[in-house]
DNA sequence: GCAAAAGTGTTGGAAATACACCCATGT
DNA sequence: ACATGGGTGTATTTCCAACACTTTTGC
């Protein structure tokens, strides 16, 4: 892979040995994964930070993350976070842009593939409270360790926009929703305010949602009725091209 | 960064050292980055590819690619490709997406680093010939080399989505065009057809085209008028959200 | 009965689509 | 003169935004 620095075409063919030597010499760079975990719980749009145990950011809050080992799998990697730290495992996790900023880390190189995951809060309440481990409002992140602000504005910014042409946002919310949880997410995520009957005609025109026949309950109102995603249909009849515009 | 695999809290300060001592420890994996470089040309969008010299892949062809240096940032490591292969200074370039399976590379733990890039195949035309290079039309683009038909897949289908949302498709054209080179791009990769009309009335509605005054020379018919897009105009009027539709 | 949110339709404007004719140039 | 694509306008439809009242529940 390694080539010459003129233009000239390259003419040698390279045995296994000749690349793995070029590997081992260059690999000085390291390779972490970091994810920026968002959940939604009063809502409001949280993400999961804990507090830096690196020296020179002792007390700085910094997204979860962690070193790949040469035997895992990128998209492994970062599933283990998760399952480590919330201890859930069935987690939305997509990968979102890779860090490589030659001073980013003290430490040496160290490269870093971000992620972007969803989780439902409501599932894993217990483990956090004995972690340094802490819910912060998205309205409220700043000052990150490391490149961890870039990398969260970044992933967040990302979010915004997937959330409006791809069915994510149900991964925050209980498998069983009313539309207004479903709106107030959508307006804690993209900072707006929707009308309400245009939000539902939305909704109820794209025809992805399963009325269950249940209600909610515990509520101080009038209940609403609760729904799912139906993913199998939306598989089937997800759009391809929008048109452009911009 | 490196953590117990249990759920107890990380309640230890690391040093700087200790952290270097993981970093060097854990090293065994190499960074690249590969370059899907898209160029148009008769009307048909095209990729630059190059045949692999690596022995398990010979004459297959493969994306242009290079191991990254420690020393080296992302961007500039595939700026320095696009540098070298095709003597172009100035590139539309956007990391896509980081390809890490543990076997995608037969010489050992290779991630990379995929990049898209937008060129104007009219200013580097002379480089090509002297070169294991060639450009395909992506429609006849299969069996590449390692994973690198999997890395362009997902490249052309970002192009694709990306294209119609932002104003990219002019890195691809002479800074002078036509509204009928715009959209045979346009329908090249999309690969659709679309009304002349509408398609103009859009771009114009747009408001962000310049008329340059000039016409086209030496076509065969009544020439069309040239223009320059308006970027500056764009970064101030461009849109932020674009409603919820999936 | 009151507070709070659920549920429901209509209307006007904007944008997208479909579609057909005349014009300018090179051969 | 003719072939080729440039350039333009209108009618229709579809989508989106704005907007108010009645209903159901808990307290």
């Amino acid at each position: 892979m390694i080539r010459e620095m003129d233009d000239a075409p390259v003419q040698n063919v390279k045995t296994l040995s000749v690349i793995q030597s070029e590997v081992e010499s260059i690999n000085k760079i390291a390779l972490s994964v970091d994810c920026v975990i968002f959940g939604f719980d009063e809502n409001k749009l949280k993400v999961l930070l804990i507090r830096s145990d690196f020296k020179d950011y002792l007390d700085r809050w910094s997204l979860l993350g962690d070193l790949v080992n040469p035997q895992e799998d990128l998209d492994e990697a970062a599933y283990n976070i998760l399952k480590k730290r919330t201890g859930l495992n069935d987690v939305y996790l997509e990968q979102v842009q890779t860090f490589g900023a030659i001073n980013r880390h003290p430490a040496g190189r160290v490269i870093s593939v971000a992620f972007c995951s969803l989780i439902n809060v409501q599932h894993h309440k217990l483990k956090i409270l004995a972690n340094e481990l802490h819910w912060h409002d998205v309205k409220n992140v700043t000052d990150l360790a490391f490149d961890h602000q870039q990398i969260f504005e970044v992933c967040f910014g990302r979010l915004q926009k997937r959330i409006q042409e791809h069915p994510l946002g149900f991964n925050l919310l209980p498998k069983k929703f009313s539309l207004r949880e479903l709106q107030n997410l959508y307006e804690a995520i993209l900072d707006t305010k929707m009308d309400r009957r245009n939000f539902r005609k939305k909704f109820f025109a794209m025809d992805f949602l399963i009325d269950t026949g249940e209600m909610e309950t515990d509520v101080p109102h009038r209940p609403g009725k609760l729904y799912k995603f139906n993913y199998d249909k939306y598989e089937k009849k997800k759009k391809k091209w929008s048109g452009i515009d911009f």
